[in-house]
DNA sequence: TATGCGTAGT
């Protein structure tokens, strides 16, 4: 007896540290591994399942966990809170409410859950109601999530209220209430209350420093990543992440490159970040070099691939996933979508087993952009969990075909509307050239109670500017003035072309001249309302100093319109990009453009040489090497070349594989004599692949 | 508290 009751404790002791082990190995991101250890074991209990289920949750793997949550033995309510909080953590929050329905007893975890559950639907005055009818006493956490649901509603008052109600506070519920401030913008009310703080830790800090980020502060965000007491990695991510986004790159890298224990996350970041600034060959490189990938790495460089237009090495990316990821494929899905693959955009969309609501919008999406709304609208009737972008997507797709009213009774049916939604109606209304109507709906959101944003005032100028209405227009540019949109590139140029349209140049002149930063969109539009005036010579001028300004930062913009032109981009776009960024010397594009050029002239030798010009001027020679070689591999058709000059009423052809002739043997022997002088100069560089 | 995929706009 005594014995048997040893063998047994032996077995649950062992189980008991496999189950461990499993949570610990989830937790580390080695969930291959977790698998692994789960399948050889010869003995589970319920502890051993939910250690899997939550070693899924995660890592992303929603559907395996409840694969396993449906077929496992027996379950208790561990197992229940587990599945529904990995649901709640991976944002499907209505599968989550199923199940809390579904369960058979409820404790205090789970109520927590469930309150948190309306919190994150944004139903507030329903998590208020369950927050106050909880049968027990309220602990800690209870208060915590109400304030969280406030903050992230943006309702800093209602939070704050509630925090200074609270009988205890941790250090969490702190952090709680800073981040209301921190996440909604509030950064001198944030700075005072982390100032006032009872109990401070790295967590408060990294809200700073991510607060400050978000306003665009780089300064101050820096300071308190300076002056933080002890980093840990989100503390480093987080400030990576903000110089990446100001595109401050290099400064990123070298944080990078300084950090001690970098984390998968660190690693991804910085991927990202490169993927965001089109450098896809580092992200490539990072990626190839990283000790172990989680499903954001491989997402992050599908969709960089994606970005640089790379179709094919993104699909053959996904195919190498040791698993499937949503968000991967619709990343994918995305890309075939954006080039107009609709047939591949099909197979993907079908490939995927668990959609989720961010690849139905997709797919929604991509419909409507191809005009295809009868295609769309069956999607959208089949969807069951539709989110405020279902809607949103349909309201384009409408006014895109010009049926306004079908997209106004989309508009209607929302019970919830956000500023895209009005956002999306004005712009349907202002293309389909109804600028009163788009002019009545920005009246009626503020009568609604939204806050008109940068994208809400740029169209609304631009109904000002389509009706010419002079007064509406500078009433608007009041409401700008106050609501601190005035730098806003978009709301810049609106606002050029309203006064433009309205007769005032000069007030177009100003607000140009005011802006901290132009782009090739304000440009023209002061040169369109110089010309519209009669001042055409103002004009001519304005056209001729653009073009003598700043055009190297226009290249990428430039690719961005590309990027978003209706019609897929032919050769001849891409041809010219490629002849603009060798003129600027941006290889980085360059390559882009090539690549591109490549799929619709993959034997024209020119496109090889200026790629390869372009290399050579950026001294990568190993580069120029493989360009070489790629265009012998492909057999690159070479043109003969040829000339011709005219020379008394006579026309000279020289043609580069003519029989010699006595005279074309003077010239060769000329040629020869200019060319061993020009390698002589510093131009051999623009010789080297034609040689 | 940090990283990935979807909607609007000059």
């Amino acid at each position: 007896m005594k014995q048997n009751l040893k063998v047994i404790g032996e077995h649950t002791n062992h189980i008991f540290k496999q189950n461990t082990q499993i949570t610990q190995l989830g937790k580390s991101g080695q969930i291959h591994e977790a698998v692994k250890l789960f399948s050889e074991m010869t003995r589970k209990n319920t502890v051993t399942y939910n250690s899997m289920i939550s070693a899924f949750n995660k890592n992303g793997k929603i559907n395996d966990a409840r694969h396993l949550f449906d077929n496992m033995p027996r379950r208790n309510l561990v197992s229940w809170n587990t599945m529904i909080a990995g649901y709640l953590h991976s944002d499907r929050i209505d599968e989550a409410y199923r199940l809390f329905v579904k369960m058979p007893k409820r404790d205090r975890f789970s109520w927590t859950l469930m309150i948190s559950y309306f919190t994150r639907k944004g139903e507030l005055e329903k998590a208020r109601e369950l927050f106050d009818l909880f049968p027990h006493k309220r602990d800690v956490a209870f208060w915590n999530v109400m304030i969280r649901g406030y903050g992230e509603k943006g309702r800093i008052v209602e939070a704050r209220r509630l925090f200074d109600e609270m009988p205890l506070r941790v250090v969490v519920s702190w952090n709680l209430m800073l981040s209301c401030y921190t996440r909604n913008g509030e950064m001198r009310l944030g700075r005072e209350f982390f100032e006032g703080m009872a109990l401070r830790d790295v967590v408060s800090w990294n809200l700073m420093v991510d607060g400050f980020i978000e306003v665009g502060d780089l300064d101050s965000a820096w300071e308190y990543f300076e002056k933080t007491p002890h980093p840990n990695v989100v503390s480093w991510v987080t400030m990576l992440c903000g110089l990446a986004r100001s595109g401050k790159i290099l400064e990123a890298r070298r944080l990078f490159d300084q950090m001690q224990n970098k984390n998968v996350v660190s690693w991804n970041a910085m991927i990202s970040a490169y993927v965001k600034d089109y450098q896809i060959e580092e992200a490539a490189r990072l990626f190839s070099d990283m000790p172990n990938r989680d499903s954001f790495s491989w997402t992050t460089m599908i969709d960089g691939y994606v970005h640089v237009g790379q179709l094919d090495k993104a699909r053959e990316l996904l195919n190498q996933m040791p698993y499937k990821d949503i968000a991967a494929q619709t990343a994918m899905l995305s890309g075939y979508i954006k080039n107009k693959r609709m047939d591949e955009a099909c197979q993907v969309f079908n490939e995927i087993a668990a959609r989720d609501v961010v690849c139905w919008n997709t797919m929604i999406a991509g419909y409507s952009q191809m005009g295809r709304m009868d295609k769309a609208l069956n999607l959208f009737k089949e969807m069951k969990d539709k989110d405020l972008v279902t809607w949103n997507t349909m309201i384009i797709g409408y006014a895109q075909i010009r049926e306004m009213e079908e997209a106004v009774k989309i508009f209607n049916g929302m019970k919830i509307k956000n500023v895209v939604s009005w956002n999306s109606l004005i712009t349907g209304f202002l293309q389909n050239g109804l600028s009163m109507d788009a002019l009545t709906s920005f009246k009626l959101m503020a009568h609604e109670g939204l806050t008109p944003d940068h994208s809400t005032f740029a169209c609304s100028l631009s109904a000002c500017a389509n009706l010419a209405a002079s007064q509406v227009g500078k009433q608007m540019h009041n409401k700008v003035l106050k609501s601190g949109h005035l730098n806003d590139l978009f709301v810049g140029n609106a606002l050029i072309t309203m006064y433009a349209k309205c007769g005032c140049i000069l007030c177009a002149q100003l607000i140009f001249d005011d802006l901290d930063e132009v782009d090739v969109i304000s440009w023209n539009s002061l040169i369109t309302g110089y010309a519209l005036n009669g001042y055409g010579k103002q004009a001519v001028q304005l056209f001729q100093q653009m073009v003598s300004k700043g055009r190297a930062g226009m290249l990428s913009e430039a690719f961005e319109v590309v990027r978003g032109l209706k019609i897929r981009a032919n050769a001849g776009i891409w041809g010219a990009l490629l002849v603009a960024c060798k003129a600027r010397g941006n290889l980085k594009l360059g390559k882009i453009a090539a690549e591109q050029l490549s799929e619709f002239e993959p034997r024209k030798t020119s496109n090889f040489v200026l790629l390869a010009n372009m290399q050579a001027d950026a001294g990568s020679w190993d580069e120029v090497e493989n360009t070489r070689l790629s265009m012998k591999y492909t057999e690159a058709e070479k043109q003969p070349g040829c000339s011709w000059i005219e020379v008394r009423h006579q026309l000279h052809c020289f043609q580069s594989n003519m029989p010699m002739q006595p005279e074309t043997a003077e010239v060769y022997s000329n040629l020869k004599t200019l060319t061993s002088q020009i390698s002589n100069l510093d131009c051999v560089s623009n010789l080297i692949v034609s040689a």
